[in-house]
DNA sequence: CAGTATTGTTGTTCAGTATAACAAATAAGG
DNA sequence: CCTTATTTGTTATACTGAACAACAATACTG
């Protein structure tokens, strides 16, 4: 609260010093700010990778989720991956548009959307994901090790019961 | 991609089988994704010890540096925090109407403001933190346990160094 | 059948974030 | 000193992500 760290003598001797690093304080233990920092980090580094693909995180996603699940239902997948559905609409509406997803007839219901990948969706779902292992996650496994990064998945698991 | 799970019979048994739990595909091995699921818990965690407060983690996370930096310059808060300096005024104003924080003049520059905690600011950031640790780092701690806590902080200062 | 719930969709709002531009002040260099 | 460049706080603006209400079409329930 004090430490009044020598203010006079503004001539000499003031040079690099303002650069403090700035004490985090409370925010140092707080595991919330440093998971935001963390994720921010991943998710730039992820765009990175991505350059070129024209690919965000959420749209990835939606791709790998129906690679995984063809002719899952529009509901079932933005539910999966805790989308709005009406937010899903406009994300969904983009990749059947690039001709990467398509919108089939669901069997028994003609209210829902079954979701498939175009031939196309596949084959960009694959080379966007060995960028990814071959820059982004290289990248990370370069700071944090193979083991680690298991122990930290684990650990992030845990955490997303809390909601 | 196979695997035709048996769908005829749309009668009997398709009760409860309607919640297949979804393969996450490709998503289950990236970072990226299970950090965000994560920080998205832990932020909502954060609201839900904080109903009452009106103190979103960004006002927080302001408070914290001001409180642990007392006088620093407005522009030297937003960059530690990584919050654009033009946005940062609108999120000071707040704070300074709700009497949490003040601009003073900065002692040799007539530009620059120097920000502090009111005695309120001190007070209610000190309960705002009291209610975090009883409440929302509890509930963490009981998911990870205190040492995994720790294990995941220092994981997590590590992806930081990526961007 | 009547009433209710679900699905996809549109429209709207709000918070978060980014950029450009500006005036006041400071710093740098001749 | 004077001129020019840089910094600081600020406003305005735009774009994104996410939330909600409402709606038509369809499905489900009693």
């Amino acid at each position: 609260m004090a430490a009044p760290r020598r203010k006079t003598t503004p001539a000499t001797a003031e040079v690099a010093d303002e650069k403090q690093p700035i004490d985090l304080g409370l925010l140092d233990n707080l595991l919330g700010y440093r998971l935001r920092r963390a994720q921010l980090a991943v998710f730039q580094d992820f765009l990175i990778a991505m350059k070129g693909f024209e690919l965000r995180p959420a749209q990835f996603s939606v791709l790998a989720i129906i690679a995984a699940n063809p002719g899952l239902k529009q509901s079932r997948v933005s539910e999966a991956l805790g989308i709005n559905r009406a937010n899903f609409v406009a994300l969904l509406d983009e990749l059947e548009q690039r001709k990467l997803a398509r919108r089939a007839a669901a069997p028994g219901d003609r209210r829902s959307n079954a979701l498939y990948l175009t031939p196309k969706g596949e084959g960009f779902l694959k080379e966007s994901y060995r960028h990814l292992l071959t820059q982004h996650e290289k990248r990370v496994e370069a700071v944090l090790g193979s083991a680690d990064k298991q122990l930290l998945l684990n650990l992030l698991d845990k955490l997303t019961t809390l909601a």
